[in-house]
RNA sequence: GCGCCUGUAGCUCAGUGGAUAGAGCGUCGGCCUCCGGAGCCGAAGGUCGCAGGUUCGAAUCCUGUCGGGCGCGCCA
């Protein structure tokens, strides 16, 4: 949403051509050069031609109207293109493209007019922090839910994808237009808490660990660290000393959880305890509400969701015989908590392991009301981690495991933010630590990097002999490396709205890397600091700044530094 | 057995029905009197697991099949 004092973000070039082609095949419809159907147009691709001399921007709009038409593509495609021309001729539309050329079997090539190009570079430097930004398809407020790893240890290489998958998402809403909630959903209170204190109980007064008991050199350091008082509470008659030790421990470890991802850069708004759930009616209502609307069912001295009326496999448990409420029973209640607080979008980040869960947690969303499409699962598949050629196995309770802060620490956050956006979040994938650390110097996110700071320098250079960037590049992009370089640096916004649009970021990482080697391929032509042609050398500098502005937003939406030296 | 995900270059991965399937790493061969060589240029490397089908066109959609991962609790 733009405010009235704030000027509307530029559009894409990409949709500026898109309403261009639109208003051309009306154009050919009002001139009965084209029949007038009452079925919808279909929907225009624009698509970038792999080879330069398709032009800048390819559509296949001619061949999609084939059929319906009952006409050659070529046919359609020589109306089309006399229909841009017309486009082109009239001054008042102030078309973006420059010329359109027919290829078989019935593609549309354009490109672009440099006004076009000046323009989009012109407002990368007024306004650089917008740079990216895309206007909201539909402006939504967005509850995005993930990492919730009990507090019962630290977080592990296990947790990370799911960390980085996340908040990677959230970035990519935001520059998107929606509005974000960071939301982390943990159990401090259940079983393997109390479970937990009577390990650190057990460490403590040197008793053996319990049959279920919690291992590693974290539980020690909780047992050293217990305060008097709550040892105190814990021993006083009559007190269930696990369960206080647990809920101490619990706290301490979930601080260090916050610690972690504030270490890679994730930060959340809410963190919700299921307890809060409980004690604050929201699992009872939904219940009655789900009851209301006839969609439970008693069986077995349970009470079931009728969860195979939408559609899952079977009905699930609610609350169990014994009276104590399943897992199940808090996310239902979670789900109307969350679209009280304003939420028209929900988004669950969970392993491929929970994909059993997704269909009755969506179902009784529905039953109670909610649009069944406003609760969205994205799952991601695991990681292996490789050592030394092996596959790294982990127990959180065996006290087997690397913690996120070591692999952090070995890869840096840089390196690992870079390999997870990467990759799409659907595949499983193979982390080689070893790989990781070894390449670390090949890694491509040192490659973009170094573009940036390549760039920062050169703006220093200039800086010192007095040189600076341009207002404007009005006229420079005849040159063909110039051009190369302001094609590139313009596709961003499309980039980022493809990315928000797939909720992945890989293509984001791609095109950081292919704006770097444009850039580089500039660097390599052309001349920028040249205090023999100042003219020149001051739009190139405007040139170069709106490459670093666009690489620096790019890492920027990723979570990555973008460094002025390195 | 049923369900979901997955199979693309030596390795790690992109590829929303479109033009000669791409990138990084690795391998091989070149390039530093000049704004940062963490760079640039070039080469080799593919039956897109396999077999059918759909259509002007398939890595992409459908069916079957083989291999890998995950799930199918009154666990979380």
């Amino acid at each position: 949403m733009t405010s009235p004092g704030q000027p509307a973000l530029l559009p894409p070039v990409r949709s500026q051509v898109r309403t261009a082609i639109d208003r051309a095949w009306k154009r050919a419809v009002q001139a009965g050069d084209l029949p007038s159907t009452t079925e919808s147009r279909p929907s225009i691709d624009i698509e970038r031609p792999a080879k330069p001399e398709h032009g800048d921007l390819a559509v296949n709009l001619a061949m999609k109207l084939a059929r319906p038409y009952r006409k050659a593509p070529l046919e359609i495609a020589r109306i089309l293109a006399d229909a841009i021309a017309a486009d082109i001729a009239d001054p008042a539309a102030a078309s973006p493209i420059a010329s359109v050329e027919i290829a078989p079997p019935g593609f549309l090539n354009l490109r672009l007019t440099d006004v076009v190009l000046e323009t989009a570079i012109r407002s990368i430097l007024g306004a650089p922090v917008d740079w990216g930004r895309v206007p909201p398809v539909r402006p939504r407020t967005v509850n995005v839910e993930f990492v919730s790893a009990n507090p019962t240890g630290p977080l592990t290489i296990g947790n990370a994808r799911g960390a980085f998958v996340g908040d990677l998402l959230c970035r990519v809403l935001e520059a998107g237009g929606q509005t974000v909630t960071r939301e982390y959903y943990f159990n401090d209170s259940g079983s393997q808490v109390g479970n937990l204190g009577a390990s650190v109980v057990a460490i403590r007064t040197g008793a053996p660990l319990p049959e279920d008991g919690y291992h590693g050199s974290y539980v020690e350091e909780l047992a050293r660290e217990l305060p008097d008082d709550v040892r105190a509470a814990a021993e006083a008659p009559g007190a269930d000393g696990a369960d206080i030790v647990g809920r101490w421990a619990a706290t301490r470890v979930r601080e260090g959880i916050e610690a972690s991802l504030e270490r890679l850069g994730v930060h959340f708004d809410v963190w919700k305890s299921e307890g809060s759930l409980h004690a604050e009616g929201w699992v009872e209502r939904a219940i009655e509400r789900l009851r209301a609307g006839g969609h439970l069912l008693g069986q077995d001295g349970a009470l079931w969701f009728r969860s195979t009326a939408f559609g899952d496999d079977k009905d699930r448990v609610i609350i169990r015989s014994d009276g104590r409420p399943t897992y199940f029973a808090a996310d239902i209640g979670y789900v109307t908590e969350k679209f009280s607080r304003g939420f028209d979008h929900l988004i669950y980040i969970w392993g491929a392991d929970h994909h059993g869960t997704v269909a009755r947690v969506r179902n009784a969303a529905a039953a109670m009301g909610y649009d069944i499409d406003a609760v969205q699962v994205l799952l991601y598949s695991w990681v292996r981690f490789i050592r030394d050629g092996e596959e790294i196995s982990m127990s959180k309770r065996a006290g087997e495991f690397i913690t996120l802060d070591e692999l952090l620490e070995e890869v840096g956050v840089d390196a690992a933010r870079w390999f997870f956006a990467s990759r799409a979040a659907t595949t499983g994938i193979d982390f080689d630590i070893e790989l990781a650390k070894k390449q670390s110097a090949d890694n491509p996110v040192y490659y973009v990097q170094y573009a940036h700071a390549r760039i920062a320098s050169i703006l220093r250079k200039a800086a010192d002999i007095g040189l600076a960037p341009a207002a404007d590049v009005t006229g420079l992009l005849a040159g063909a490396a110039e051009a190369a370089l302001a094609r590139a640096i313009v596709r961003f916004p499309e980039v980022v709205e493809d990315a928000a649009r797939a909720e992945e970021t890989h293509g984001i990482t791609a095109y950081a890397t292919e704006l770097a080697t444009q850039f580089h391929a500039f660097y390599r032509d052309a001349r920028v600091v040249d205090s023999e042609e100042p003219d020149r050398s001051a739009a190139r500098l405007a040139l170069v700044s709106a490459a670093r502005v666009t690489l620096a937003n790019a890492l920027g939406l990723l979570g990555i530094s973008a460094p002025e030296s390195m």
